[in-house]
RNA sequence: GCGGGAGUAGCUCAGUUGGCAGAGCGUCAGCCUUCCAAGCUGAAUGUCGCGGGUUCGAAUCCCGUCUCCCGCUCCA
């Protein structure tokens, strides 16, 4: 059975090593967490089998870390500029809160233009209207109020304040200088650091399509109400594609990495009947999209949530941030570029003909995979004895710690000794985390790694060095080896050890 | 931002009328222990979220604030 609550798994998150508050000892910090001990190697552990899977096994991708800190034309082009800076407006009297612009739309054209009249334009477009209030928020509060603006909730006259511009990218001094012009953003979203070094990658790798560009790194946006714990954070990471083809192949290869993406999720564990692939509605499709698949797993604890989206950007990235847009025939709106150095096109090897390739981008949250794959890993179950016990049933190459090992009793030298040996044996393998174990208490160390998910645990015992009173002698450098999930033992030579894990823990 | 709930040891939580800060589990040490949270002995662990106020005295009452959870709003 998987957690009844979210709390419940907080719980083991933060008692385990996984996941604490942000900021913790000062009260925390909305929207932020930090990756414990733990969690720290499961978050490796999926980027890993991430970039393995996306870039290694795969002849047409190539990888990229670009800097977080951007330029703010980048962010300007790219339309967050303008996209990611909403207008919003309170009513004092059933206090609720509106984006400007939504709450103008459904006034009736007579109040429309009133505030309009207040606003001493009477002849503008909503889009130039709310940038005036904005710029003018307290007369904007009055005109709205004389104009009788009404709440769409209850119909009734509102009391408005003031409208403020909530802009969900972070902003940041850069330079000694503290003025207008010297800020930059860190990015919202990794994708951009691709756009911009498409022309490098391209020079450098010499490439031809269809190619893309993995990127894993972390993200920010100031959201206006972090929730559900490492579901939406303000400081985030992401693990995205950005994969470049020729105009007219874009359908297709969009449905290829839908497939693509959902086969891999199901690889880490995450079954394909827990994943609904919606196909976003128009309306909802962000400023970029021409269409977008998100993936929605089935948390036990939140319901469907999203932790991928698969967008079709069709051309509108390199479109936006190359020079010469005139001349390349771009399909998608994009805003005239006056700054780019930079053609972001390439030409066809047939008719020398220069365009701006179309970019299929599965982009999907680590942190939100790694709550996924806790979510799902998550069990409790009740043994014969009547106990219950929690295991964590991540796949292998996800977990922590791959093999505990453990001497029997700790207070004697010639088992822990020999434990030690072993650790350090089996370590050296470089499988990944391998922990030494010694409680003393054999049942209680088991129980711990179930907790954590530890797929192995050797086990040192009087066998093993020789010493057993009814043991065969033959048992001599033999270990058990126990399996998390069946709590089965097997004995296995020493000699024979690293082969037998190897085999297992293999991905 | 609004409404509701909550915040006390690492975790789960008790704490009476305002009167010495508690339990279970976990952790640590010693003993014991020949495979699934065993036992015995001992120990450590607290800015009672934070700040202010009332009071002889505040975990407890009042004000402010932060954080988390639920429902709205928002969600590229």
């Amino acid at each position: 059975m998987p957690a009844e609550t979210l709390e419940e798994l907080v719980s083991l998150c933060k008692r385990r090593g996984f996941i604490f508050p942000g900021s913790d000892i000062y009260g925390g910090l909305q929207g932020t967490y930090d990756y414990g001990p733990l969690g720290v190697e499961l978050k490796n552990n999926l980027k890993a089998a991430w970039w393995k899977a996306m870039v290694y096994e795969r002849d047409d991708m190539e990888g990229l870390d670009s800097s977080i800190l951007t330029h703010r034309l980048v962010l300007h082009y790219s339309g967050h500029e303008a996209t990611f800076s909403d207008p919003l407006v309170d009513n004092r009297i059933s206090k609720k809160r509106y984006r400007l612009d939504h709450l103008l739309k459904e006034q009736t054209p007579a109040v429309l233009e009133a505030v309009a009249r207040a606003m001493g334009l009477p002849e503008a477009s909503l889009a130039a209207l709310v940038a005036q209030m904005l710029a003018e928020p307290e007369r904007a509060a009055s005109a709205m109020n004389a104009a009788g603006v009404v709440d769409p909730a209850d119909g009734a006259k509102g009391d408005w304040t003031p409208p403020r511009p909530f802009n969900m990218m972070f902003k940041t001094q850069i330079g000694p200088v503290a003025d207008e012009e010297s800020f930059g953003y860190l990015r919202p979203e990794t994708a951009q650091g691709i756009f911009i070094n498409f022309k490098n990658i391209l020079d450098a790798t010499s490439r031809r399509l269809p190619f893309g560009v993995a990127q894993i790194g972390k993200a920010f946006r100031n959201e206006i109400t972090p929730r559900n714990f490492i579901f939406r954070v303000r400081e985030f990471e992401q693990m995205e594609i950005e994969y470049f083809v020729k105009p007219g192949t874009d359908e297709e290869w969009h449905q290829r990495w839908l497939e693509i993406r959902l086969a891999w999720w199901e690889a880490q564990g995450i079954p394909r009947e827990q994943i609904r692939v919606l196909d976003v509605p128009k309306e909802d499709l962000s400023h970029y999209s021409k269409r977008t698949f998100d993936l929605m797993y089935n948390f036990p604890t939140l319901g469907f949530e999203e932790i991928e989206g698969i967008a079709n950007r069709s051309d509108y990235d390199l479109g936006s941030h190359t020079r010469g847009q005139s001349e390349l025939r771009i399909q998608a709106r994009v805003m005239e570029n006056r700054h780019s150095t930079a053609r972001l096109a390439v030409q066809d090897p047939e008719t020398k003909e220069w365009f701006v390739p179309f970019v299929i981008e599965p982009s999907a949250g680590v942190d939100r995979g790694v709550l996924a794959l806790l979510s799902q890993a998550y069990t409790k179950e009740r043994l014969p004895n009547g106990e219950e016990r929690v295991v964590l049933r991540l796949k292998p190459h996800l977990a922590p710690i791959k093999v505990a090992v453990i001497p029997l009793a700790k207070n004697r030298e010639e088992i822990t000794s020999y434990a030690r040996r072993l650790k350090a044996e089996l370590q050296a393998l470089g499988l990944g985390r391998v922990f030494y174990e010694d409680t003393g208490n054999i049942g209680k160390a088991y129980r711990r790694h179930d907790e954590v998910g530890t797929p192995f645990c050797v086990t040192v015992d009087y066998d093993t060095i020789g010493k057993s009173q009814s043991g065969s002698p033959a048992l001599k450098d033999t270990v058990t080896v126990r399996d998390r999930d069946t709590m089965q033992q097997e004995r296995v030579a020493v000699s024979e050890l690293a082969a037998y894990l190897q085999e297992r823990l293999r991905f």
